[in-house]
DNA sequence: TGGTTAATTAACTTATAGGTTAAATATAAA
DNA sequence: TTTATATTTAACCTATAAGTTAATTAACCA
């Protein structure tokens, strides 16, 4: 089994999976109305699959009402991801981009010649 | 070939492939340097690919210099996912949460009465 | 020229993702 | 008690992800 957030972003790389996760964003629903959408492309069985896939993945919750099983949208494993991303943010943004990806070359270059190690990058 | 957006995902749904960014978050680094951490558990060519994979995924950029293959972190990819999950923002800051979920599940509900219309939200 | 270093490609193995159809389960409704 | 509805499970297929080892390419260096 894997850690939790590459399950979560394995879960995203879908688009079947993103586009139940958009209809959740709608409000709760049960599996046939989640597989409507879909069902010219795909069984309700792949719709089955995909859900756990969510569900493992924490992004969605599965409950119980009578024969129906109403879904919703967890936000906490979104906010996992969301947070690892965070951490990149520097590196989208304009302005900051480039000084910033200096200052880190300085950095590391600084190390090499530190640890002693010949790092075979010129310029 | 699959859609940018689940490249990306899929490209991050793995702890290899997170580390050689992090890695890359320090600066610029050849194919070597990257793979070091790693050679006890794995092959060069195992690295060659999950590079490979993150460049299709257009998270990383690969120059050449001499025998070298200078890598960098692209923030443009990140930028395009991180986006996706924007949308998700507001399920998983509280408080908002409950009440917003609620009202979704109000507009849901009158829609399949009215048997309505689009919706096309925003924000 | 030949040797060394950096990285990729080729060919292969194994596991799993994502789909299928058919059968099974669980609840409601008649 | 049977039938209809909602969903899952089982068994299966195929493509591909992720790794391997061995061979190949490309550039530099002595």
């Amino acid at each position: 089994m894997q850690d939790q957030l590459s399950q979560t972003f394995a879960a995203l790389a879908d688009p079947t999976r993103r586009a139940i996760l958009a209809h959740l964003s709608q409000g709760e629903a049960n599996v046939s109305d989640l597989a409507k959408p879909f069902l010219k492309d795909m069984s309700l069985p792949a719709i089955t699959k995909h859900l756990k896939v969510l569900e493992k993945a924490g992004l969605v919750t599965k409950t119980r009402d009578a024969q129906w099983r109403p879904c919703k949208l967890n936000g906490e494993a979104l906010k996992t991801a969301s947070d690892w991303m965070e951490q990149y943010r520097q590196y989208w943004e304009e302005s900051f981009d480039r000084l910033d990806a200096y200052l880190k070359t300085v950095t590391a270059k600084k190390k090499a010649t530190a640890k002693g190690k010949k790092n075979g990058r010129k310029k």
